[in-house]
DNA sequence: GTAGGGTTAG
């Protein structure tokens, strides 16, 4: 007997379940009753984490011991059978055992996971009855865990408050509750606390304050809870150092989480993800994606957290081709179909104008929510896909999904780049319906867009009127719409207001000196080009990119300080003669400079964006591949119908992206059907 | 003889 007792117990040490299954097999062999080993038995395979072999035995077995319903219990939980734990609790009360502190600091997180309120807040009840819930720190600390993670965090405070003698665990699961809700400035509250009664903080606590602080942008308290750290000899536990690391990062001390990233032994899954994270939050996109190169080259296999994040450095970098090697290691991964990963990559194939791609990653999601459908519905708004938009919008409420600010937003760009005007009223309409929805400055500025562009100057200017406080954004707008329009008369009224809202702003008049450029009306712009002067205000110049086999070459207009200028410019006269041809004619209305015809048209031929796709055409010739330019400004009316001759011409697909969105040409046309 | 809380994303 004695024999076989510590035989069992040596294989639980050991965790050997192959042993244990001999030494099992000889006890009923030598016809031992061993209903007096079984208890050991079932503790055994427990802890060999063979829960099946323990439930047979434990259900074989006559008179079960409250400590062994315990060990079943608390077994099924931690192995995520929680939905067995609660059949274990359920069955062990018929048969009339009481439940004691250890069943009840289990049994409150298999509700919590099953989502089973009513069953937690009985079992409490039955705490109380016990009078367990507040003697037992266990049984307070499951508690105030489960009704956090139930969202109820004033009945969480209420259980913790009962508590006479406080430990480390229940403060920090107050803590953790209080930071997961968003309440950062409660769990701050609770830590202090705690330091004043002299309980000392661990790892956990440290990890969940430090978050806190970093989510509250407050350095100060960030920077002592550092010193704590430092002081308690945790520098070294990896949650601490994630934590320290996110906390600099949300304070927006890169330098910082930098350095402690650099001083770090080991770095684990999650501390790549949270530097990488920290990266991209505060613009450092290059570091970001040459971190994730590293945390690779280390074998660290990433999660969809850090390719999500990644890919955003990606798209707002528009590096195409990294991005694509992500989104094959996404693959690879078999995480392609996460709706994270896959709302990143719809982004970023939108953001570089590849649609189709963006749709593919969307038809392979394995779930689908209002983020990633929103994520398809703006990257179909971005590159002027209308129709697509608005019948994604109509499968997100078929599916029963209740579309938010951002599903409306995007709709009305869509309209707004397709020129839907009727269907971009109808969307308007129903937001204003929508009780849920709050109608935003951003919502107006865009059918203010839509509107103006479409000639229904009148409607646009009302609509302004009942926005509480426009600003300079929205009236730019309708300004811009004026210029369209040639509305020399209602662009000079607008100009009053916005120059009243901010007097120095370099971009109205930019366009106003710009409509009366294209009105003729050279006296104006001459006056207004002194205003500018006078204000000594600078107008953006323009700036064409575009990446040939990974390497980005910028233009700037008339630039001949590329390397290979001649080729250029002899591509570009080619091309030049050859679509006139074809029927293109340099439309000098796009000139903003008083000058005579042929300095005109010869101003226009050397803007940045024909530069780039001379370039781009003669660096690849004889391939067949998609152009893929960018723009910070606006593109110019004469370059989009060149770059339209230039496709036809060459059998080219060239894709721009400029300030605004993304046109596509191809075969002589544009995608954006000429309205932008 | 059994048990508690943490760090990463649109």
């Amino acid at each position: 007997m004695n024999f076989y007792s510590s035989l069992i117990a040596r294989c639980a040490h050991t965790k050997s379940l192959t042993t244990l299954r001999t030494v099992h097999t000889n006890i009923i062999k030598s016809g031992f009753s061993y209903s007096l080993l079984a208890h050991k038995l079932i503790d055994a395979y427990i802890k060999c984490g063979y829960l099946a072999e323990a439930r047979k035995l434990f259900d074989d077995l006559p008179n079960r011991h409250v400590v062994t319903w315990n060990s079943m219990i608390s077994s099924h939980v931690s192995h995520g059978k929680s939905k067995e734990a609660v059949e274990f609790f359920g069955n062990m009360l018929v048969e009339g055992v009481l439940p004691d502190a250890y069943s009840f600091s289990a049994i409150f997180k298999a509700f919590s996971e099953l989502g089973l309120r009513r069953h937690g807040q009985r079992a409490h009840g039955l705490a109380v009855v016990l009078g367990l819930e507040v003697l037992d720190g266990f049984v307070a600390s499951a508690l105030v865990d489960m009704y956090a993670k139930f969202d109820k965090m004033r009945d969480a405070h209420l259980v913790f408050d009962r508590v006479l003698e406080k430990d480390v665990v229940l403060f920090s699961a107050l803590i953790v509750g209080y930071a997961q809700h968003g309440l950062y400035g409660e769990a701050l509250e609770v830590f202090e606390d705690m330091v004043n009664r002299g309980v000392k903080p661990n790892e956990y606590t440290l990890a969940s304050i430090l978050i806190s602080c970093g989510n509250l942008g407050d350095l100060v308290n960030g920077q002592l809870i550092h010193g704590l750290v430092v002081k308690s000899g945790m520098e070294s536990v990896v949650a601490s150092q994630t934590s320290l690391l996110t906390m600099y990062s949300r304070c927006s001390m890169v330098e910082d989480s930098i350095k402690v990233f650099n001083q770090l032994d080991y770095a684990s899954q999650v501390t790549w993800t949270s530097f990488v994270v920290g990266l991209v939050h505060n613009g450092r996109e290059e570091a970001a994606v040459s971190i994730f190169r590293e945390m690779i080259r280390c074998s660290i296999s990433p999660n969809p957290f850090v390719l999500s994040s990644v890919l955003h450095a990606c798209s707002s970098l528009a590096m195409l081709a990294v991005g694509e090697q992500i989104h094959a290691i996404t693959m690879k991964l078999g995480v392609d179909g996460n709706k994270y990963a896959g709302a990143a990559l719809i982004n970023l194939y939108g953001k570089c104008g590849n649609i189709g791609k963006a749709r593919s990653v969307f038809d392979v999601l394995s779930e689908l929510d209002v983020v990633s459908i929103n994520s398809m519905i703006y990257a179909y708004a971005q590159n002027g896909f209308g129709h697509e938009a608005l019948q994604l919008f109509e499968r997100m409420k078929k599916l029963g999904l209740v579309p938010n600010g951002v599903t409306f937003i995007s709709l009305l760009l869509a309209c707004n780049n397709a020129g839907l005007v009727e269907e971009g009223c109808q969307i308007f309409a129903s937001i204003r319906s929508n009780q849920n929805i709050e109608l935003t400055r951003d919502h107006f500025t865009c059918m203010i867009d839509l509107l103006g562009r479409s000639r229904r100057l009148e409607e646009a200017a009302m609509l302004i009127q009942e926005v509480r406080n426009p600003d300079v954004v929205l009236w730019r707008t309708l300004l811009n719409a004026c210029k369209i329009h040639g509305e020399v008369e209602m662009a000079e009224k607008i100009m009053r207001k916005v120059l009243e809202l901010s007097p120095g702003d370099g971009g109205t008049h930019i366009l106003l000196t710009n409509l009366y450029a294209s009105a003729g009306k050279w006296n104006q712009v001459i006056e207004m080009k002194s205003t500018i002067r006078d204000l000594n205000l600078k107008k953006s110049p323009a700036i064409s990119w575009v990446d040939v086999d990974r390497e980005v070459h910028t233009f700037m207009a008339g630039d001949l300080s590329h390397p290979r200028a001649n080729e250029i410019f002899e591509m570009l006269h080619k091309l030049i003669e050859k679509v006139k041809t074809l029927g293109y004619n340099p439309d000098t209305r796009f000139v903003l400079q008083d000058l005579d015809e042929e300095k005109k048209r010869s101003s226009l031929y050397y803007h940045s964006e024909k530069l780039a796709i001379a370039f781009a055409l003669w660096k690849t010739i004889g391939r067949t591949t998609t152009i893929r330019i960018f723009k910070n400004l606006r593109v110019c009316g004469d370059c989009h119908s060149w770059i339209k001759f230039v496709s036809h011409l060459t059998g080219r697909d060239i894709i721009a992206r400029d300030a605004k969105r993304f046109h596509h040409f191809k075969g002589g046309l544009c995608s954006c059907k000429d309205y932008w």
